[in-house]
DNA sequence: AACCGGAATGGTAACGTTTTCATGAATGTT
DNA sequence: AACATTCATGAAAACGTTACCATTCCGGTT
C-alpha cells in the first residue's frame, strides 16, 4: 500500500494498466465514465507515478542540469530561482552541481548528470574543461553557456550586451564632469572579466578620454579585492587620482567604497562609484549603489528556454543591461 | 553509438551483462583480467550506467529533495551549499525546490518529489501543510524539518539553540554597560521568530533588566522591517530610547544600521546594534556588524545526515550558536 | 444483410538495469 | 577417488511504465 502501482490502480478501478496510463497521459483516449473510476481509484490509493519507469520507456527524463560555480556567490541564487521557476512550470525538475572552481568537481557534476540522463544542462560557471563539453555533446545532451568565448555548433550561448550597459555608466559619469575615471577589473583570465574591462576602455575612448594605465587595475569579483584595489587607487598622488570608479562587479564596488570610506573620504562626495550586476543587496549598500542591471532571473529564464523552450533550434542570445542611478554617483565639484 | 547500454558493453567485451554490472557495483566478484576487459569498453564507449533503470530496480534513487522556501533570501545558499557538497561526496543528487511562501508551490514540489521517488527531503521552510507532510509520511519518505514546532514521530528535526547565541548577545551588550536595549523581531507567525524573541526576553530577565515593551517591535525579516522598526524606536523620547538593539536576522540590523545613519546617528557611537545569522554580508556591513553567528553550512550538514547520514535513526539534532564581535557595539557613553 | 470504420479498451513487448538462481570449473577434504 | 566447497560466470526474471498491435462493439453504408 505504501507506493501502489499503476497495477493496483487498474485493479482498484476494474480496468487494464494501459487504461490507467491513458487516462493520465491521453485524456481524450478515454470514455468520460471509465476516467472518473480511475481518477477515483488513483486518489483512493494516493498513486503517483513512478518518474523512473515513465522516462526509462519514454526516454526523456523531463530533468534539467544546472551548473553553477558557487551557489553562494551572491550572482547565482537569482539566476537559479528564475531558470527554477520556468522550469517548474514547465513540469521540469532541476538537477544542480556547483564546482567550486575545481575541475575535479566539475567533471564529477558531469558524470552525475550523463548517469541522470538529463534532458539538458545549463553551464553557467566560465572555467569549462572542454573534453567534459565535448562528452557531453557526444551524447547530443542539449546545452548553454554563458558568455562563451569559443561557441559551439548547435550549443545556446547567452551573451551579455556589457558594452551597453557600460556605456550608459561612462556616460553618466561624464555628464556629470567626471574625466579621471578609473576602473577595477574582474580576474583577467576570465573572459567575461575581459569582455567587461574591454567595454570599460571603448566607452572611455568614445569620450575622448585617454587612457590612463594608472587608473585600471585588476580585482577578483570578490568584496576583498575591490577594497585593495582601491587603497591603490588612493595611493596616486592627488591630480592623478580619479574621481569617479567603475566596478567590473557589485561585490567589488562595495569593497571599494569601504575602501574609500577606511581612507577617511566619503561616496559620492569624494569620489563616486558604478557597480556592475545589481545584485539584490545593491540597493541596501550605503548609500545605495549606482550600477548596471543585469537581471539574473531573466538571465535563468533564458537559459531555460535555451535548453527546453520550445522550437528547440539553439542559438545566441543576448541579454540587455541598463544603468540604475542610486546614490553614489554625483557631479564633479 | 550515442548512449550505449549495458548490453553493448558486454558485447564488446564478450561477456554477460551480468559481469558488466559486476565489475561495476561489486568489484570483488569478478576476475582481475575479465574486469580489466570490462573497464576498456566501458571507456572505449564511455558508457554511463543509466539511473533511472538503475533506481527502478534497486528502489533506491540516491536522490534527495530539498524545499526552501526562497533560495534568493540569503540564508539559504549557504544551507543548500552544506547539503550539496556532503551529498554529493556521497554519489546523492538533489531535487531543489522553492516555495516562495505559496502553499500552491509547495504542494507542487511534494509531488515532483513523490514521483521522482526520491530517497528522503529536507524540508527548510518554515510554511507547511499537515496534509502534505501526512502524505509524506505515509509513503515512508524520510524527511527533517527545520525548527520544526511540532517534531513528528520517525522524522528528524534540527533544532537551533538561538537562547545560547542571544544570550551571549546580550552578556556582552550588558557588560559594555548597556541598559536599555530593543528588540526587533520577525515575524510572529513564524515559530522561529517567536523562539528568537523569547530568548531575548528571558536573557533580559536573566539580568534583571524589566522588560519594556516599547522597545520590542516587530519587523519582517527583511531590510526594510528593520528600517521602519527602527524609525520607530528612534521616535520614542530620549530617556526611553535604547542604545542597543538586538536583531531577530542579519537583514533586519542591515535595515537597523540604515535606519540610525538616516537619522543622522552613528553605529556604534551612538547604537550599538547585534545580528542574527552571520550572513556572509555581514562581514561587510559598514562598519561590520556584530552578530550570532548559526553554521548554515553545519546546518545543511546536518540535515543531509539526518536522511541518508548512516544508522538511519533519526532525531532532533541541536545546532548551537555563538557570538561573533564585529565593530557595532562599543561601550555606552 | 453484409461490410466497413472508428471508438474504447486490453494484452504484451519493450526500456536498461540488478538480482535471483543455475551451471561449470577448479580446489580442497576425507 | 568420490564428494563438498568455493569461484567465476551466465540466463532469465524482475522493476513500473508506455507504445504498439489486437480485439471488441457499435452505428452507418451500400
Amino acid at each position: 500500500m505504501a507506493k501502489p502501482t499503476i497495477h493496483q490502480v487498474a485493479n482498484h478501478a476494474g480496468v487494464s494498466t494501459t487504461t490507467v496510463s491513458r487516462t493520465i497521459n491521453s485524456p481524450t483516449l478515454v470514455e468520460a465514465e471509465t476516467a472518473e473510476k480511475v481518477w477515483a481509484a488513483i486518489s483512493a490509493l494516493e498513486y503517483y507515478p513512478n518518474g523512473q519507469a515513465r522516462s526509462l520507456v519514454s526516454g526523456r527524463t523531463r530533468l534539467l542540469g544546472l551548473i553553477v560555480s558557487d551557489i553562494t556567490n551572491p550572482f547565482f541564487p537569482e539566476v537559479i530561482k528564475g531558470f527554477e521557476d520556468v522550469a517548474a512550470e514547465q513540469g521540469y525538475d532541476i538537477l544542480i552541481g556547483s564546482t567550486d572552481y575545481d575541475p575535479k568537481k566539475m567533471a564529477d557534476c558531469v558524470r552525475r548528470m550523463l548517469e541522470r540522463r538529463v534532458d539538458g544542462v545549463a553551464i553557467l560557471t566560465s572555467e569549462m574543461d572542454h573534453l567534459l563539453v565535448d562528452k557531453l555533446a557526444r551524447r547530443n545532451v542539449p546545452m548553454v553557456f554563458l558568455d562563451d568565448a569559443q561557441p559551439r555548433e548547435g550549443s545556446g550561448n547567452i551573451m551579455v550586451d556589457y558594452e551597453g550597459g557600460i556605456n550608459e555608466a561612462v556616460d553618466h559619469l561624464a555628464m556629470l564632469g567626471h574625466r579621471r575615471i578609473g576602473f577595477v577589473s574582474g580576474p583577467q583570465q576570465l573572459w567575461s572579466a575581459q569582455l567587461r574591462r574591454h567595454a570599460f576602455l571603448q566607452a572611455l575612448c568614445r569620450h575622448g578620454i585617454s587612457k590612463d594605465d594608472r587608473l585600471v587595475v585588476e580585482g577578483n569579483h570578490k568584496v576583498e579585492g575591490g577594497l585593495t584595489a582601491m587603497t591603490k587607487l588612493l595611493e596616486l598622488e592627488p591630480r592623478c587620482r580619479p574621481t569617479a570608479v567603475v566596478a567590473s562587479n557589485d561585490l567589488t564596488a562595495i569593497g571599494m567604497i569601504r575602501g574609500i570610506h577606511r581612507a577617511g573620504r566619503t561616496v559620492p562626495g569624494d569620489i563616486s562609484v558604478v557597480g556592475f550586476d545589481d545584485i539584490w543587496l545593491a540597493q541596501f549598500t550605503d548609500p545605495p549603489l549606482t550600477t548596471v542591471r543585469l537581471s539574473r532571473t531573466g538571465l535563468g529564464q533564458q537559459a531555460f528556454h535555451a535548453l527546453a523552450g520550445g522550437n528547440g533550434v539553439r542559438g545566441p542570445v543576448t541579454m540587455d543591461t541598463k544603468l540604475i542611478v542610486r546614490e553614489t554617483t554625483r557631479a564633479v565639484q
